[in-house]
DNA sequence: CTCGGCACGTA
DNA sequence: CGTACGTGCCGAGC
């Protein structure tokens, strides 16, 4: 039987780095350092490893200072624009991985990478092996013959290819071995092998299609047309030389030993830890190997392990109180596992417990265990540490067990060091602790409990007293669980019946729309498809497209684009469809799915997601009830308080516009509101330079876009879109506001600054927001993370003092309406109760103080409060 | 079936 | 070319 041939995948380094650095945006880690062309190299690495699973495998790079083709010919290379700094700083980090791989370098002063890859190639191909060269440079396929084959990329990094002799001839029309003599005719102006003047890659092509070689070209020179003829001969020698310089040198002195590119184990340990540094999470999981390669005998060792651990499961009540007795005093890591091994909605099947590195077991969970270990997860005396207290919460709920004690919630903690990041726990163990597969999870817990109070702390020694992100932590985030728990499992109350009506009638006009547009449109198409309706509307009906903006895929249907057609009687029809659409599926027909038996709907909200330090609610998303359209009031008055009840609702007044107040000390602005004003008819007098009594409503309602602009750090361009006035407009308009809120242009400008020199931004509690995009070349994405910079220490500070809202008004429920309200909405600047009717009223006055006592401000901060029967009516 | 793109609801 | 979210639909690719 024919051995099949063994693989060896020779990397050439450099061409591979260029393309990634060229292909990807600019990842920065961080610390600021660039990192795409490592990324991108390592992923390549990654899947031709994966792809190929090549027996040998080997590495060249450039070295610097000149090579042979300099000598030959001194402007070799010299157009070409010298690499940035960011990508040579690259090189080094790349050769770490490689070294990691245990992937031996080849490389030779005066040679260039793919010459060196060349010359293993050949001695590889003596050697009986199946060569593939990975690359991200054409030049390089000259190499391939029968057993020499190319892997590169066509654009992006993503789009891959492997070339054999066939592929090549049908990409260019001739073998590989002639693609010198066609850069000695065409040249290479990124190389400057200046080639023939005057030939292009056609004839060159075509030449050598019919003569083979720069040889057979000039024997046959009378053959060819006279004016390429003359071209030919005037440029005779540079030919030969520029064929040279394009050659790759295969007999470079470099020699290849197989046996030390066997491709075996690599440094697990130190790729790990590079691979984190540089914050390639997604590749530490793509690494080969880890516990489903390990050799047989190694895989059962550690299955046995892992049962050993297991093994040690209390079953008797009597063996958990004397465990959970000796360890007292000692913090807890709390972790429930569930029959299903999901979590909410299953009932437990035992508790994860460690109180230290090796001091954990699992207790089972049955009905005779049941009330010792209820009794331990209820002490409050004993601290515990959990992953995601909510939902532990709701689950062990049908138990009728609660949880006490509970001084720090990992999920919570990992979101307050980096807002906006993964908080899921595989990802926590591999990026914090570098553990590949959990375990243990209360172990893993544990673990990671001491790694971020660590953590915790040592920002916080950064931050003002008494408002640093342990606080946050502590004060805020974590009180807030429990409360978050109690109204999730409260709900809110839906009359389906409405909604199941209002359904209906939506349905009714939908149809009449429909029906409409297709008699406009003259035949039947998708309205819900951007495509067919872009398609209907620019090509069938031929509407005029300028001033219509594009999307990737084409012309936007969006609803800010369709309103500049308003003449064209299509339209309205589409926007009416489009808005009535969106209201029966996302809310009328979607909502009444999700209620319970008693009808109230319970939300999830997500405490560790938002990266300003806002709540997001899902399942439903009753964050996003519609609140202004023409039905939004009938489909709110369907969110009713239950028999005998009434909801309270109270929302903060223009609370992020205070709080820009509050921290930019803008004199006018802070005067603004402390007289009472209408801040927006007092912004509408100054851009527009009336006096207050003259403002319009629609001056007004310009002004207040504007101010809501501005927190976003909108430009004179979106401004302008927003506001609808020209851009000249609304440029002078934020001259005139910049120069009497003076005081809001430099916060702002502070906040910039703040984020360019330390990558972060915070609210005044201490919240934090890394920023690490600031520091990227792309002015674009330079220019969104100065929004983002401006954005979060406001919008965060409002989800700040909402959420001491909450806490605060959590406590006024305890102390003296526990037994008849109950928190079940917040939406951002809002919370709204459910009360028994008797004590609406004073509790909504009651409410109001709260709420507007829980933090000082330099400007009032008031909450205005509403009751009634429904969400429509409050 | 999953996933990206688009569109659109809220603060 | 305005921050922060979540969801539904389409259409392409698996």
């Amino acid at each position: 039987m024919e051995r099949k041939k063994k693989t060896i995948v020779l990397l050439d380094g450099n061409a591979l780095i260029h393309r990634a650095y060229h292909a990807l945006p600019p990842l920065t880690t961080k610390k600021g350092e660039l990192v795409n062309a490592v990324y991108g190299f390592t992923t390549t690495l990654l899947s031709v490893l994966e792809k190929f699973k090549p027996e040998y495998i080997a590495a060249s790079f450039d070295l610097a200072g000149p090579t042979f083709r300099h000598e030959q010919y001194e402007d070799y290379k010299a157009t070409r624009v010298k690499a940035p700094d960011d990508l040579y700083a690259q090189i080094p980090r790349v050769k770490e991985i490689v070294q990691a791989f245990n992937i031996p370098i080849y490389e030779k002063e005066g040679f260039e990478a793919d010459d060196c890859v060349g010359a293993l190639a050949r001695q590889a191909s003596k050697e009986g092996a199946e060569v593939i060269i990975v690359t991200g440079d054409n030049d390089v396929l000259q190499l391939v013959d029968d057993s020499v084959k190319v892997f590169t990329m066509r654009k992006g990094i993503k789009d891959t290819v492997l070339y054999d002799e066939a592929l090549v001839e049908e990409k260019y029309g001739f073998k590989p071995e002639q693609i010198p003599d066609y850069k000695g005719l065409a040249g290479d102006s990124s190389d400057n092998i200046p080639g023939v003047r005057g030939i292009g890659p056609k004839t060159a092509s075509d030449l050598l299609k019919k003569y083979v070689t720069l040889e057979g070209i000039y024997s046959h020179i009378d053959e060819i047309k006279s004016n390429v003829q003359a071209k030919l001969i005037q440029d005779k020698e540079q030919v030969f030389l520029s064929r040279e310089l394009g050659r790759i040198d295969t007999a470079a002195p470099v020699t290849l030993r197989l046996p030390d590119a066997l491709a075996h184990d690599f440094d697990r340990a130190k790729l790990t830890a590079l691979l984190q540094e540089m914050e390639f999470w997604s590749l530490v999981k793509r690494l080969p190997g880890g516990e489903g390669a390990l050799p047989a005998t190694k895989k059962k060792e550690a299955k046995k392990k892992a049962q050993q651990k297991r093994a040690k499961t209390l079953a008797e009540p009597e063996a958990i109180r004397t465990f959970l007795s000796a360890n007292e005093g000692k913090l807890a890591a709390v972790f429930v596992t569930a029959e299903t091994g999901s979590l909410f909605g299953h009932r437990p099947s035992g508790i994860d417990v460690a109180f230290s590195e090796r001091g954990s077991t699992t207790l089972e969970w049955n009905e005779k265990t049941k009330p010792a270990i209820k009794a331990f997860l209820e002490d409050e005396k004993i601290a515990k540490t959990v992953y995601d207290e909510k939902t532990l919460l709701h689950m062990l709920a049908p138990e009728e067990t609660g949880l006490a004690g509970i001084s720090s919630d990992i999920m919570i903690a990992a979101y307050l060091l980096n807002s906006g990041g993964n908080v899921e726990l595989p990802y926590l163990a591999l990026s914090e602790l570098g553990e590949e597969e959990i375990a243990f999870p209360a172990v893993t817990l544990f673990r990671l409990h001491e790694q971020f109070e660590k953590k915790l702390r040592d920002v916080s020694k950064t931050q003002k007293k008494g408002r640093t992100l342990e606080d946050v932590f502590r004060n805020i985030e974590m009180p807030l669980i429990p409360i978050l728990y109690g109204m999730e499992k409260e709900g809110i109350y839906l009359n389906t019946e409405k909604f199941r009506a209002l359904s209906e009638e939506l349905g009714k006009e939908l149809e009449t729309l429909e029906k409409d547009i297709y008699k406009f449109a003259g035949k039947e198409f998708n309205i819900n498809s951007p495509k067919q309706l872009s398609e209907i509307l620019f090509t069938d009906l031929k509407i005029p497209t300028t001033n219509i903006k594009r999307t990737k895929t084409g012309i936007s249907t969006a609803s800010s684009e369709l309103a500049k057609l308003q003449e064209y009687p299509i339209i309205q029809k589409i926007e009416s469809y489009r808005e009535l659409f969106k209201l029966k599926t996302t809310y009328l027909d979607a909502l009444p799915l999700l209620v319970d038996k008693d009808s109230r709907l319970h939300t999830t909200f997500q405490q560790a997601v938002a990266a300003t330090g806002r709540l997001s609610s899902t399942e439903p998303n009753l964050q996003n009830i519609p609140a202004r359209n023409s039905w939004s009031e009938r489909i709110r008055s369907a969110f009713e308080a239950g028999k005998g009840k009434v909801l309270v609702g109270a929302d903060y007044s223009q609370i992020e516009l205070r709080i820009m107040a509050h921290m930019c000390g803008d004199k006018a602005l802070v005067e603004a509101f402390h007289k009472g004003e209408d801040v927006h008819r007092t912004t509408a007098a100054v851009v527009f330079k009336v006096k207050p009594e003259e403002v319009t409503p629609d001056m007004r309602r310009k002004a207040k876009v504007f101010n809501f602009g501005l927190m976003y750090g909108m430009g004179s361009y979106g401004l302008s879109q927003a506001a609808e006035i020209t851009p000249q407009e609304a440029a002078e308009f934020i001259n005139a506001y910049f120069k009497k809120f003076s005081g809001v242009k430099k916060f702002m400008e502070r906040l910039k600054e703040e984020a360019r020199e330390k990558l972060f931004v915070e609210t005044e509690l201490g919240r934090r927001r890394y920023i690490p995009e600031i520091q990227s070349g792309n002015f674009q994405v330079v220019r969104s993370a100065e929004r983002m910079a401006i954005n979060m220490p406001i919008q965060g500070m409002e989800a700040d003092i909402v959420k001491l809202g909450m806490i605060a008004v959590d406590a006024l429920i305890k102390e003296r309406f526990s037994e008849s309200v109950r928190m079940v909405l917040q939406v951002h600047d809002e919370l709204i109760f459910e009360a028994e009717e008797a004590v609406g009223e004073e509790f909504a006055k009651e409410v109001k103080r709260v709420m507007e006592e829980v933090y000082t401000l330099s400007v009032p901060l008031i909450a205005e409060v509403y009751t009634g029967k429904d969400w429509g009516e409050i």
